[in-house]
DNA sequence: GAAAGCTATGTGACGTGGTCACACAGACGC
DNA sequence: GCGTCTGTGTGACCACGTCACATAGCTTTC
């Protein structure tokens, strides 16, 4: 009761959710591990503790459109689906960083669901936002220009210093559109002024232009 | 315990979760009534007992694009995610049908969630499925050709006779695309002896052919 | 440190899809 | 019969995705 223990670095815990977790071991692994890809069948609940998870669905092309980001604390959606519905995975999960995380087998997960008032909001909370995220990306796919949603990308992922250090695939695949595209778009943009852009890095020189396509497509 | 109420028509709910759901009194909405439009704040979680509602997610244009189907027995998760995350509505619903349904105040749904196992697999169960959907709704959207989509759409609403009685208007929010386009695509796939089309109906004319569409552009 | 190889980027051509601005036709009311 | 409404057809135009390359910048290897 005096050492940290892993759970503790998950919010909303109550007391018999955590003595349950604490007996699981979390697990590291390394930048760049897929974690699940289509078809594989469910392993259990997993949540994060630290790094940084991108899951992307893939499209029959090679193409691919992130769907979400999972963050430290929070829950992999996609293996919530399975154990409730019993479907395979549909989407592919890769670490971006270092990342650490527990997986709690299917059995576990449903007493804990039972039991635990915390861990159930915990459950629920990470679905409804997941759902609203997702629900933001059909809208933005099917009614935002590429234009407009690059411009948040750049604004969104920026560092401190109006640095984006992305690929132009990385960034296709982030608002789910192709390299080329990416391409001309920041060509243009670069040409307006609104960006410079070379090799592997976006400078952003003027945020309120940036700030005038994003507002442009969306209203 | 002899005569019926009305939880007798959702599936897996326990003796505590009807208990408290048969002090409710369910509500009928005429056909066309919009059950909640984007802004809206959240009034309490839905069930539907009978009827029909097509929850859209609207586009700036006037676009609009059909996100999901609330069958019988089924929830709305729109309610649910402003009930968890306290956020509201972004999409708009409509009753297709006379519709009849239960609405759970927000307390009540609390408590419910916490007594009652049944009625969290009866949440738990919706969001699964309606968050497969939606993946499948931006993988379509995103991967699939507008001519399959429609091909799809063609198939899975056409009654036993072969017809699909829709007018290209409502196919083109069905599958997400401008009116425009399904008027052309209807007039290729006409050309290619597919299907026929006269005003508000679509009939089948080559099962198979359409398969075909459909298979070409998913994998 | 030059050759070889890989990764990131630029570019033209072409087809599909979405938008705009209409014209037109069938259905319905009065 | 005359408007009106709703559903449909069409041409022009631009944005986007795809294919097939060309080029440029890093890295590895001997």
């Amino acid at each position: 009761m005096s050492w940290t223990k892993h759970t503790d670095e998950i919010a909303g815990l109550d007391a018999p959710a955590r003595a349950l977790l604490d007996t699981l071991t979390p697990m590291e692994v390394p930048k760049g591990t897929i974690l699940f890809c289509p078809g594989e069948a469910v392993k259990g609940y997993v949540v994060m503790l630290s790094g940084q998870v991108d899951v992307n669905l893939i499209g029959p092309n090679g193409r691919d459109i992130l769907l979400y980001r999972v963050a430290p604390g929070q829950s992999c959606i996609q293996s919530t689906l399975g154990l409730l519905g019993g479907d395979a995975y549909t989407a592919e999960a890769t670490a971006e960083t270092l990342a650490r995380l527990v997986l709690i087998p299917r059995d576990v997960f449903f007493a804990l669901l039972d039991s635990s008032p915390g861990f159930r909001r915990l459950v629920f909370g990470a679905f409804a936002e997941r759902m609203q995220s997702m629900m933001q990306l059909i809208e933005n796919v099917s009614f935002m220009t590429v234009e407009a949603r690059l411009a948040a990308l750049i604004l969104d992922r920026s560092g401190p210093d109006g640095c984006l250090h992305m690929t132009q695939a990385e960034m296709a695949t982030a608002i789910g559109t192709a390299r080329e595209v990416i391409s001309r778009r920041l060509d243009k943009m670069a040409q307006s002024g609104s960006v410079a852009h070379e090799r592997g890095v976006v400078i952003i020189l003027d945020r309120s232009a940036l700030n005038e396509l994003v507002q442009g497509a969306a209203f």
